[in-house]
DNA sequence: CCGCCCTTATATCATATGTATATATCCTGC
DNA sequence: GCAGGATATATACATATGATATAAGGGCGG
């Protein structure tokens, strides 16, 4: 899913300038499954409202640029439902943790236990405030990722604390992990 | 961390081409927690070398493009050793499954059912193909990002068993998920 | 037994995206 | 009183993605 069909889904939840939609994805419960920032989003919604799909109001503000409020067309809401028709790609996960984590076996061994400690302090608040979230009205949708979101930061967790010591006598190991398995799919 | 980095880590694991990079970040254990392509581990590999971080020896095929066997040096080691010192940056997931979900509860609900269950019986493949993975062998680390990957696998199939039916007498909704809660960092 | 697709292996190009910065003002906390 | 963050848009530059090119061999179905 490129950046504008990310826009177009947001706003048929509702108008939005492109700052809201920036913050939305950056920390609000959009924040889960998707990311993008001012360099993608503005050029996307010119181009929307350029292509019809969208369209564009401006509210003039003191002092500070107007307001560009956004609202989905009815072209913009066929072309999100024929997108939608078509079947997900699959999850992409980038987790810098990881690769460190697997890196550093190699190369500074020492540094793994940190490098997890950090990342439960770290799982722990991202509970706290998801939870926090929850506690706030939101569609069935909404709601339905910002739990998924809790679930897999628990388990995340639970994991780093069971796992924590498997690496405590660990040598640096050379041994290439091979990517032969066909997994991917 | 960029493809360099990720080049770098997995060249500390031991040498190998860019074919053998791209195959083990798009199938093998690293595609859990990165992704890269052709397009951008090729000019990775060509700028490290470039700069010194990397060798590379060429090995001569019979009618086939020469294999271009990467080689971690000293200096390259160091750098990476450097890069790992630094908190590793968050988590970036990008799931257009969840997306699908969200915006299909405005805009064509009828929709949610399929995709969920659609996903259940991903899950249950990739699941599979992570126990067989579990067979071979592997580092201390790679077992424990396989392991990690399986346990999130687990907890995201159950998840969607559960709650697959929350949607079942949902209207369409348009109240917009705000984006004011504090989440990211 | 011929065509089609997959694998091996490199490489590049157009486009999409991320990062950092520019501009300008107000508000909050220290 | 001032640094830093929030509000709001915008763009330049570097990087990443996805598709395509080249070239040959193997496997499999029709």
């Amino acid at each position: 899913m490129d950046i504008r069909t990310l826009c177009l889904g947001i706003l048929s939840l509702g108008e939005a300038t492109g700052y809201e939609i920036n913050k939305m994805v950056a920390e609000g419960s959009f924040s889960f499954f998707s990311q993008a920032s001012f360099g993608s989003i503005y050029p996307a919604l010119t181009k929307l409202t350029n292509e019809g799909l969208v369209t564009c109001r401006a509210e003039p503000q003191q002092k500070r640029p107007d307001k560009k409020i956004y609202n989905l067309t009815k072209a913009g809401r066929e072309t999100l439902t024929q997108e939608l028709k078509r079947s997900p790609g699959p999850d992409r996960n980038r987790s810098d943790f990881l690769a460190a984590v697997l890196f550093a076996e190699a190369v500074s061994p020492d540094r793994i236990q940190d490098l997890i400690d950090d990342r439960i302090y770290e799982h722990r608040h991202k509970i706290a405030a998801l939870e926090a979230l929850l506690e706030e009205d939101m569609s069935v949708g909404s709601r339905f990722v910002v739990e998924y979101g809790v679930a897999m930061q628990h388990t995340a967790l639970e994991y780093l604390q069971k796992q924590r010591h498997i690496f405590d006598r660990a040598k640096p190991q050379r041994a290439a992990p091979k990517g032969e398995a066909k997994l991917a799919t």
